[in-house]
DNA sequence: GATCTGTATACTGTATACAGTCATTGATTG
DNA sequence: CAATCAATGACTGTATACAGTATACAGATC
């Protein structure tokens, strides 16, 4: 008897609190000016200041937001630094992963990927969220082929950083929709079945992602 | 006049609480047996149930505890498949660490670095818990030479999951002490100045440590 | 007019109270 | 005697109340 087990998860507002949070940040309805309170975050959600808390407080832990001093929280800012920093963490998470999947060298596996390469970098309605969301995805699937919970769990936590200040919001269309078209090349490394090509293709490819990002920060006037 | 900044930071006993739980944890005073309950810590730390309470999600969300279906929380018990991953996450970090050394390639680093693993591994009144700590505290030090915030997180991520559950509890010290003498070759592949050459060598010496790890889990009956 | 000081305000951290849930146990009934 | 069901206890999650602290602002002092 394969019954399935009656989803019963012990339900916490808190966790709503920090999924609705994350995805506002992420969606950009929240903003680098917000500051965000608890007490006025417990009325608008008509809920008590306890789960409200706990939610800011795990966000504060994940390095997305921290204590302003005049009270409430703020996205927290990266300095240019920091953001070279952050390119290097994603550049040994997602090498790692293609060596991995290198070494598999996994027809299946290969061939959903180029399926998911395919399917995301046709984009109907140009937008600079298509286009992240679409990078995004693609780069996920990578990791989520290597089946390895730590590494998929430190991809989202820096892909989550990354995106709390809207990194890519001054990323003009055209170039994002240039680096869009070089992951079919990625497969073709993994596909090699050399670690070390597959390695070097992805360390090249997160290498262009920081200078486009650099440049478009450069353009962009506001500090 | 000079008066001393008194330390205002914003005290909060939950990070108090977090910090002694994860002591207790690493210390292995909190065993695969016992049982986290709030009102229980909060009774035996004479504070009441919220700042417990929130440490506590916060080492859930860190992936060492877990809830309990008979309530509390009890430490998460990783399976084989996951410690592999564990180590495929921990080389990721590592190697990634060792190019990025190597490509700077500064002697005075690299000198301080020597100096490190001399001092570690003169250990003087030999245990396991000592040779535990000598080797993270070298992995460690190679991690804080990069000066990234991101990775230096994930090593501290990655060895307090690994420690939870006191999977070096069954090495035998024979074992770790052969071990322990491999990390002056790790400078050595540092100092080459050639990436691939230290990562390779970090990811070997990773590999090692994982091999002994099961070999000692299999030596141990206690499943 | 500038600087200092007291007071109000805003917001946080902690404690406590309340209600619900899950498991266990003991009683009841066929 | 076995099975079912109610009651109890253990814990959790959420709300609320209280107290402390930092910031802003207004009035006082020279």
């Amino acid at each position: 008897m394969a019954l399935k087990s009656i989803k019963t998860e012990r339900r916490r507002l808190a966790d709503e609190v920090y999924n609705q949070l994350m995805d506002a940040i992420l969606g950009g309805e929240i903003g680098p000016d917000d500051r965000l309170v608890q007490e006025r975050l417990a009325a608008e959600l008509e809920i008590s200041r306890t789960p409200v808390r706990e939610a800011l407080l795990r966000l504060e832990q994940d390095g997305v937001l921290v204590n302003s001093p005049r009270g409430g929280f703020v996205l927290y800012r990266m300095s240019e630094g920091e953001i070279r920093e952050l390119y290097q963490a994603r550049a040994a998470i997602e090498s790692q992963a293609a060596r991995i999947l290198a070494g598999q060298n996994d027809p299946s596996k290969n061939s959903e990927l180029r399926a998911t390469v395919g399917r995301e970098e046709d984009i109907s309605t140009p937008s600079i969220r298509a286009y992240f969301d679409a990078n995004r995805n693609i780069h996920r699937q990578f990791l989520t082929m290597v089946n390895n919970r730590f590494l998929l769990e430190m991809f989202d936590n820096i892909w989550n950083r990354g995106t709390a200040f809207r990194l890519f919001a001054a990323i003009e269309k055209v170039d994002l929709s240039k680096s869009l078209g070089d992951h079919m090349a990625l497969v073709d490394a993994i596909e090699s079945g050399n670690a070390g090509v597959a390695q070097e293709a992805f360390i090249d490819h997160i290498q262009d992602g920081f200078d486009l990002q650099m440049a478009a920060l450069a353009h962009s006037d506001n500090a």
